[in-house]
DNA sequence: TTTACTCACTAATAATCATTAGTTTTGGTG
DNA sequence: CACCAAAACTAATGATTATTAGTGAGTAAA
């Protein structure tokens, strides 16, 4: 009943955070057990529950942690005088370097999410739905200013948000490209395209 | 006594693969019950074992579906004489019918190949790990003769792929747009670019 | 030393899981 | 109608789950 609560600090937290983005990762949130991440820590399951509330808090953490890095960056970019070429590319750029520097959790964000519990999940895709609804804007603002083909924007983002979440693929063979060439290359790709 | 209804065209074990498609979207394989599973189709869960093997095995069988029917495609494609352009853009126009026609299964078999047993995933791997580079080879002959654009053809077929993919979401708003605009879109957009 | 607090432990609970065994019902065919 | 196989049922098993209760070891300040 009596919960303990953690510190301001936050730091223990934060490695419990981190332990449990890697284990949810790799068995997914319904099939990671408590105890597996207990374990992971060497520690027994039930004395976890000093610094944690439930499992599915772990999650909501990991999930909104991420949600508002990205939301974050993306009210910088539309305050910003950029132009929607600056706008897009910067965007690009920022979601190439935090799928590296965040990978556990960034995928973890992008692939659990579902598993939030009902309250959570709807604040989850409300967030989600604004970042995609602002991206969608700047595209519409390059098509209006004669700078992008006239081609649907909301498709236009779906398929560059993917394209860069896909790279987290990319993670088993982490040393073949280097973060900058991997930006370069989805850069080029989706504002340009392939053909010469 | 709840019986199995059986129509004419889909044999049982079909109607079973189509319902657990449909769950394991929704819930994710884990967290999915075989108990909910035969709720589904109005039976109690052990008499499900009338007619499968294991839960796993539904998995497996959805997975390597998927899986048969892109390789077979994407044999036809590398043994025809289009074009690289021709190529890509079929398998692209393939990918997106694909996902409205088999939506479920297409999807579980993208987010839940994870789970299938040790060997099965060995086996799944390679399939995908073969069908990727049979299109990066089409990319690379594009580069060779001069069509494409000289940039790095593995992180280009992730990008495409991984954007295809991300039109799952769009499931949400289905009538939004027809698939014929969804093709095009995703065409115009991953050959061409969005810069004018 | 006393006090208070953190944080680990063991033990237990109640739920849910996939699956097996054994039995009964059903629908079709002779 | 009688028979048989397909396919449903109930009941049970054993494993695993998240979580709570209650307890004690360690630590730091008074």
């Amino acid at each position: 009943m009596a919960k303990i609560i953690v510190q301001k600090d936050g730091s223990k937290k934060e490695i419990i955070l981190t332990h449990a983005a890697e284990l949810f990762r790799k068995k997914g949130f319904a099939a990671a057990s408590v105890r597996e991440l207990a374990e992971s820590m060497g520690i027994e399951a039930p004395s976890l529950y000093n610094h944690i509330g439930s499992k599915a808090e772990l999650l909501q953490e990991i999930c909104f942690e991420v949600a508002t890095d990205y939301t974050a960056h993306m009210d910088e970019i539309v305050q910003s005088d950029f132009s929607p070429i600056e706008k897009i590319t910067d965007i690009i750029r920022f979601h190439v370097r935090k799928l590296s520097t965040d990978f556990d959790k960034v995928f973890v964000s992008e692939h659990e999410w579902k598993r939030l519990p009902q309250t959570y999940l709807q604040q989850f895709l409300a967030q989600r739905k604004a970042y995609e609804k602002s991206m969608i804007a700047i595209v519409q603002d390059g098509i209006d200013k004669k700078i992008f083909s006239n081609i649907l924007p909301s498709i236009v983002v779906l398929a560059i948000l993917s394209a860069v979440r896909g790279l987290e693929l990319r993670q088993r063979h982490k040393n073949e490209f280097s973060i900058e060439q991997l930006e370069d290359t989805m850069i080029q790709h989706l504002l340009h395209g392939i053909i010469k």
